[in-house]
DNA sequence: GCAAGCCCAGATAGT
DNA sequence: CTGGGCTTGC
């Protein structure tokens, strides 16, 4: 017996060592962390903590070891021989290490039994790509990772049935919500002053946030206004359904519902995830919380990673408690914490522990690094927007120069889009490579939106809003009065439009324009014919063609027209590269990637060219060199939150988030006046600067005494932009490559310049192959990015 | 039913 | 400054 109890310590012991050994790369918190499978378990991760690994390696080391460092358990057949053997292992390479530990492992996890929760879907490609790595090209088979959206979709999809949705429902994005909501309003015959579109919607998304149904947003409502939402919410909730449609809120709510109600779903999925890890967990709102608590509260392996001070999605509902009291709430729960940041100079780290300390009410923790010192923080006051664009991009230059930096080293980071745009101009005179992310998306403009209204409603002939949208366009001669017609019937009888208008005669209402309709709906379900058997591609231009829609831009005026035909083109590109990336890829696939797929996801961090974006997209990120600018009060703080101390607490941990993405520069800089949305005001800097320590910055605060000087003592100075001297032609990325190919086109590589018929000159940044064929991602100096097939984009080399 | 033009509100962040 | 909604005149 003793012998035993000897032998067992033994082998625990040396077990563990082997463990450290073999996970030596992480400090002793993460492997705590990576070592901890089952339980609750927090890790409270700080800014540049290594997060990622962890959470990485963790779920190789689940799926490897299972929980064997923690487990009693000791293999059958361990005995003096095998532990000196294991003794003997402790100096090998780390690699050797885990081979050996793979000979005494006492349990192991299956792929198939593990979820993780990550906050872009560019996060959870990543994860399964390095499991791959470390573990074999089958090692990860069946591991769910996506993000809350694309899992409970996923859920959603495999059990149509049981949500009361039909197969094939849409996803409706803010816009449609919108319209959506404006014809419920009107509809109801309420105020359109007093309750806008917005409002209502705000009101529908908390609730749903909370998980307040349409009836208790009635019972709980207090006064006449209240009542009156939960009455809109209640009926575009219906509305919502008659579409077969869901917006971003309810993948959610309709999932906790699915689960809540349906006890052999909730078993086997209970079952199914018995390891369920969540990242960014301080941006959970209530409902991903009831969500992700259902699913663990079989097995209770619960793990959850996150920054209480990197908490900014406040405005989405997003609620730190979740994370403040995380420890509270699962028993029992285990909390590690990760202090040592590995990204920042120690500058930048005191800098955002400057800024960050003004807020109260966080978790505990002291941030430090055994980076070195680095460089201090650049603080720059400038005169107007156009210098402050002029000095952000003149410094990139001298960097590159003297420094020989890359241009993916870096990162122009701002708290509203609307700021991107001079930026981008400054950028574009100096020939710069750059990627704006966000703003304008891609998938907002009209035309894409057009076609993609074309292909929900080949998809989901219900869905009323795409349907209203694409009716008329082009144009049919089908009129507001026969739409309005159309939709008083469809809401009398209880059908979609699409059905009402495919018996159109034998409604007198409509029956004028009948034929009309009829031919609209003939046409949408020939495509729905081509739509079962080919690609999106072939899809999208069967659509051109049949719809009118081609014909109708063609006819466009020249440069509107075939800047939108080179919009749908890249559409097309899209498209193309989404089939290829999916094994059997179906349109709802691809319509449920547009909606879902951030513009984050297709960041390339390896792309030569500057990169920018909102501090909220950079989350996660991390930058060489990076730039803040417009660190002016009204902007960052934005003027909305100044009223509520909540809301300037979550600003401040923006602005910490904005801080932390930086590894070796940060620079800051405001300016005296700004133009922004047609007007020029008189900005001061940013209170978040003014909690700068002086002795960090490289030139002092106090030396601009901008608030000494009355706002009009700069007044009407003109700051004529830069002379536009530094154009493209002393730029160039690399020696040109050039591969001519058998069809004659000649093809390029990345790096190469190019000019193009309607966007100009620019650089190519990526080439995708694609068939015969190839994608180019090309940055215009004048007009942004682009994608374009190689076989007809018709460049020229220059 | 349609196109042009006027008017006015709205412009934080994003799945 | 922009875009969408509305009016107006065909």
């Amino acid at each position: 017996m003793l012998d035993n109890d000897s032998l067992t310590k033994r082998y625990t012991e040396i077990k563990r060592k082997l463990f450290d050994k073999a996970y030596g790369h992480l400090n002793s918190k993460q492997r705590e962390a990576v070592f901890t499978v089952n339980g609750p378990l927090l890790v409270l991760a700080g800014a540049g903590s290594g997060k990622t690994t962890v959470l990485v390696n963790r779920i190789e080391y689940m799926l490897r070891y299972g929980n064997t460092y923690f487990s009693e358990k000791i293999p059958l057949d361990i005995d003096e021989e095998k532990i000196s053997e294991l003794e003997k292992a402790q100096s090998l390479s780390p690699q050797e290490i885990k081979s050996v530990l793979d000979g005494v492992k006492t349990s192991v996890i299956k792929p198939y039994n593990v979820l993780s929760l990550t906050f872009t879907n560019k996060a959870a490609g990543e994860m399964k790509e390095r499991l791959v790595k470390a573990l074999g090209s089958d090692g990860a088979e069946g591991l769910w990772a996506g993000t809350f959206h694309s899992v409970c979709l996923r859920i959603l999809r495999r059990f149509t049935e049981q949500t009361g949705y039909s197969e094939g429902f849409t996803i409706y994005d803010t816009d449609d919500q919108k319209k959506l909501m404006l014809s419920v309003i009107k509809d109801a015959g309420a105020d359109e002053k007093m309750f806008t579109p917005r409002a209502a919607i705000d009101f529908v998304s908390a609730c749903k946030n909370e998980l307040i149904s349409p009836d208790e947003a009635k019972q709980k409502a207090a006064e006449f206004r209240e009542e009156k939402l939960a009455s809109f919410y209640k009926e575009y909730q219906k509305r919502l359904k008659t579409a077969n449609a869901m917006d971003f809120d309810d993948i959610i709510v309709r999932t906790v519902e699915l689960i809540g109600k349906n006890e052999e779903i909730r078993d086997y999925l209970q079952g199914k995830f018995r390891y369920i890890c969540v990242d960014e967990y301080q941006d959970t709102n209530h409902a991903q919380f009831v969500l992700v608590t259902l699913l663990a509260e079989k097995y209770g392996n619960l793990m959850v990673v996150g920054d209480d001070d990197q908490s900014i999605y406040g405005f989405r509902g997003a609620d730190i408690k979740n994370i403040l009291s995380f420890d509270k709430s699962m028993e029992g729960a285990k909390v590690v914490k990760l202090e040592q940041n590995y990204r920042s100079t120690s500058s930048i780290l005191d800098c955002a522990n400057a800024i960050i300390k003004n807020n109260t009410g966080r978790h505990d923790k002291k941030l430090w690094t055994e980076n070195g010192e680095g460089e201090k923080i650049s603080l720059k006051l400038l005169g107007n927007q156009s210098e402050e664009a002029d000095y952000i991009a003149g410094k990139i230059m001298e960097l590159r120069e003297k420094e020989n930096r890359k241009l993916s080293d870096f990162a122009v980071l701002y708290r509203i889009n609307a700021l991107s745009n001079t930026l981008e101009g400054a950028f574009a005179r100096r020939g710069i490579p750059y990627r704006v992310l966000g703003g304008q998306r891609f998938y907002e403009r009209k035309e894409i939106k057009d076609i993609l209204a074309y292909l929900c409603v080949i998809n989901n002939p219900q869905d009323n809003i795409r349907l209203m949208r694409i009716i008329n366009e082009p144009k049919r001669k089908i009129g507001d009065a026969t739409v309005d017609a159309v939709k008083t019937l469809a809401e009398h009888y209880g059908k979609s439009m699409f059905e009402i208008m495919e018996n159109a005669e034998q409604y007198t209402a409509i029956s004028k324009s009948a034929a009309k309709l009829k031919d609209f709906t003939r046409m949408i379900l020939g495509l729905r014919e081509i739509a079962s058997g080919d690609t999106v591609d072939v899809l999208i231009d069967k659509v051109l063609d049949f719809s009118g829609y081609r014909a109708m831009i063609e006819a466009l005026d020249r440069e509107d027209g075939r800047n939108r035909v080179e919009n749908i083109g890249e559409l097309i590109s899209n498209a193309v590269l989404f089939m290829q990336s999916r094994e059997e890829a179906t349109l709802s696939d691809f319509l449920e990637e547009v909606t879902l797929v951030a513009d984050i996801d297709n960041y390339d961090p390896d792309a030569e060219a500057v990169v920018l974006m909102t501090v909220h997209s950079a989350k996660g990120l991390e930058f060489p060199v990076v730039f803040l600018p417009a660190m002016e009060d009204d902007i960052f703080p934005s003027g909305k939150s100044v009223y509520s101390s909540e809301e300037m607490e979550e600003e401040r941990r923006l602005a910490y988030v904005a801080v932390t993405r930086a590894k070796e520069k940060l620079f800051i800089t405001h300016v005296r006046e700004r133009l922004l949305y047609g007007k020029t005001s008189y900005y001061r800097m940013s209170q978040f600067v003014k909690e700068i320590p002086d002795e960090l910055l490289s030139e002092s605060k106090n030396g601009e005494q901008q608030r000494k000087f009355p706002a009009g003592a700069f007044g009407a100075v003109r700051h004529p932009s830069k002379p536009k001297a530094e154009i493209s032609g002393e730029f160039s990325i690399g020696a040109s490559l050039a591969q001519k190919t058998v069809s004659g086109a000649e093809r390029f590589s990345a790096g190469d310049r190019v000019q193009h018929g309607v966007f100009g000159s620019g650089t190519v940044l990526t080439v995708t192959p694609a068939g015969s064929d190839a994608v180019y991602e090309i940055a215009f100096d004048n007009a942004g990015m682009k994608k374009m097939m190689a076989n007809y984009a018709k460049l020229k080399r220059i």
